[in-house]
DNA sequence: CCAGTGACGGCTA
DNA sequence: TTAGCCGCCACTG
């Protein structure tokens, strides 16, 4: 882990970190907000990579239709929907209910 | 070195 | 409206 890609990840996972509680945001705006519009994939990626790293609430970043894509990811496939609850999102068939007022924008929220 | 895959997103048919 | 394809960048085999 020298450096130059792992910004991209770093990045990630501090606006991650910024995620109120009781919001969630999608792949494509933490990727356009980090400058890589339309790779939202290598998101998703970063999130895998900072699972096991430190304690990033990866269940608040969901696909752009609200849907727990990555749940499978969690150990048990129940375990994102159970902490978005936790959380006070609700969850419905691994969708994100109302996901568009949960909906939180790196890049007009933060900015 | 080349090909396939993947926690996505947008466009076209 | 729904379904399917391509494009993006990185990693593995």
């Amino acid at each position: 882990m020298a450096a130059g890609k792992e910004n991209f990840f770093e990045n990630v996972y501090e606006v991650v970190k910024l995620i109120p509680k009781g919001r969630v945001t999608s792949y494509g705006a933490i990727a356009a907000y980090l400058g890589a519009k339309g790779s939202a994939r290598m998101v998703g990626w970063a999130l895998i990579a900072s699972q096991p790293f430190a304690k990033i609430p990866a269940h608040r970043v969901v696909n752009r239709n609200g849907l727990l894509t990555g749940k499978q990811h969690f150990g048990e496939l129940n375990a994102m929907q159970v902490r978005l609850e936790q959380d006070g999102v609700k969850v419905e068939q691994d969708k994100v209910v109302d996901f568009e007022k949960l909906f939180w924008d790196p890049g007009k929220e933060l900015l």
